[in-house]
RNA sequence: GCUCCCUUCGUCUAGCGGUCCAGGACAUUGCCCUCUCAAGGCAGGAACACGGGUUCGAGUCCCGUAGGGAGCGCCA
């Protein structure tokens, strides 16, 4: 880790799944690590006990690799500048606690939560911001001593100086200023021994070299704490960068929704990674190319200058076309690979219905008409099944048709066994239909459904076998409505 | 309550005082293509929250108002 390479990281606490919204602060992080040739990393923020849980941590390193987040350190690697877990750093954290303690930048607090809890509501009630009184900032160390060896339990709160205000340069805001004295003392060390947030996070930033935060506009202004924090500590202050905040597509927090803001349930849907990052780099954040883009293209286009100030909205329709250009772009052996499988979400499905040995024809047959995988399985049926399934609009299609023409097709079928062109032309000449009215019942009777994918690969892939017996099926209804 | 942040088409956004009767993308509407759906092509509708300033000139600067959000936790 040289002194000024750019370093990035993504410090989620393992208290939960990643939502889109954690994604997209992970996102931005790693281009922009990316767009200024540094690093990316992953810290684990689980300084709480009780509720960060070693399966929420496994499941986010597995869904950011899977989202193709590479980063060059985390808590599955270190690079001597870990560990990266908080919950295995406490030796670092005594080591700043005690400079702290020296320079009298910190106090025991022995109020209890009860009493902050009245003090704050009495402020509010009072019409003042509910601040930490400062009870316990000015007790002599006679006191001190007696309330210690009391027993009663205590937590260190840093003492914020007498400075008039903190100024510092957002990388996404511009240029901020705050009073000091709107800050009051905050805690940095609980009762239990363990950091909190402002100071574990910012001491980790500071010792494993981030030179830039992009974190959620919901830090900015907390921002000032670790800011004063770091300059008692003498430590290193990162560059801030606030963005803001994801809702969701009825304008509800993310973090307070689940389904479709959850990564894991758009993973479960068979959204594509690069369609969920096309997506969210431009959530915040201004590409001039409004074309889709590769990983190494969303990095090239990244800029701090194009992060956007005003909260955005995420939109499953956008989401959807993202998908759909990444489905696209995807080349045959790729699609048939997120189709079929090992992560496919309808792998078991699909490999009931289709026989196996039809299963990469089914896929590129059907491609262009598959958004998410779970889509794939409607035309499975429809294709696979015996019977086939009939819709009832093309039950319709076939009761209004004349019958003399799937007799027709019937016959034709083993001149023109693989050949659809050929047999419509055949089926043509025997009734004289022609356009819609002749592709129409055809279609109806071969998949039993009014559309579909072109009709040339369709009966191609059906096959002359299954596509008589489908045509007989066919003609049970074909014609009954005359 | 106090402090801070935000406000351009339905959505994501461009716009860093004149070239903006506001541009692009998604969505939407119509047409073309076409065996259907999709894709593609063409065309259309659609926005500067409001009120004051500053200025020859404001979407762009300033101040208010309204609306939205965040922070003020032994949560991160």
């Amino acid at each position: 880790m040289s002194a000024d390479r750019p370093r990035t990281r993504f410090a989620p606490s393992p208290t939960g799944f990643l939502h889109l919204g954690n994604v997209r602060t992970a996102l931005f992080n790693f281009l922009a690590a990316r767009h200024m040739g540094g690093e990316f990393v992953l810290r684990s923020e689980d300084t709480d006990a009780e509720r960060s849980r070693e399966e929420y941590l496994v499941a986010m390193l597995a869904d950011l690799e899977w989202l193709g987040l590479t980063w060059s350190a985390g808590p599955d690697c270190d690079d001597g500048s870990g560990p990266y877990r908080q919950s295995l750093r406490a030796e670092a954290y005594a080591r700043y606690f005690d400079k702290l303690e020296a320079s009298a930048h910190t106090y025991p607090c022995f109020c209890s939560q009860a009493e902050l809890a009245m003090a704050r509501k009495a402020q509010l009630a009072a019409g003042k911001p509910p601040r930490y009184p400062g009870t316990c900032r000015d007790l002599g160390t006679a006191e001190r001593a007696e309330r210690a060896a009391s027993g009663r339990p205590a937590t260190q709160r840093f003492r914020v100086g007498d400075e008039d205000q903190v100024r510092f340069q957002d990388l996404v805001r511009g240029a901020q200023r705050f009073a000091v004295a709107e800050i009051g003392d905050f805690i940095i060390r609980r009762a239990d021994g363990t950091p909190s947030f402002f100071f574990s996070n910012a001491v980790d930033d500071a010792l494993m070299g981030i030179t830039h935060v992009l974190r959620g506009e919901d830090h900015l202004s907390n921002t000032p704490r670790q800011i004063l924090l770091l300059s008692a500590l003498e430590l290193p202050v990162p560059r801030y960068g606030h963005i803001s905040l994801v809702v969701a597509g009825d304008g509800a927090p993310l973090s307070k929704r689940h389904g479709s803001t959850g990564l894991r349930e758009l993973r479960s849907l068979g959204y594509l990674p690069l369609a969920i990052c096309n997506h969210l780099a431009r959530l915040g954040h201004a590409y001039d190319n409004p074309q889709f883009m590769s990983m190494d293209e969303l990095v090239e286009g990244f800029s701090l200058e194009k992060l956007g100030r005003s909260p955005a909205r995420h939109d499953m329709t956008q989401l959807r076309h993202w998908q759909k250009e990444a489905l696209h772009q995807s080349d045959a052996e790729a699609f048939n690979d997120w189709l079929l499988g090992e992560a496919s979400p309808v792998r078991e499905e699909l490999a009931a219905a289709v026989p196996a040995a039809d299963a990469k024809a089914f896929a590129q047959l059907v491609r262009d008409n598959v958004e998410v995988a779970g889509d794939a399985l409607h035309w499975a049926t429809q294709l696979c099944a015996t019977p086939m399934p009939v819709t009832s609009a093309a039950a319709e299609v076939l009761k209004n048709c004349d019958a003399a023409l799937i007799d027709a097709a019937i016959k034709l079928v083993a001149a023109h066994p693989q050949d659809f062109k050929a047999l419509a032309g055949a089926v043509r000449e025997h009734t004289n239909l022609a356009g819609k009215s002749l592709f129409m019942p055809l279609r109806a009777a071969l998949t039993g459904d009014t559309h579909g994918p072109e009709m040339v690969r369709v009966y191609a892939f059906l096959g002359a076998q299954r596509s008589r017996e489908r045509l007989e099926q066919a003609r049970q209804i074909a014609g009954s409505k005359k």
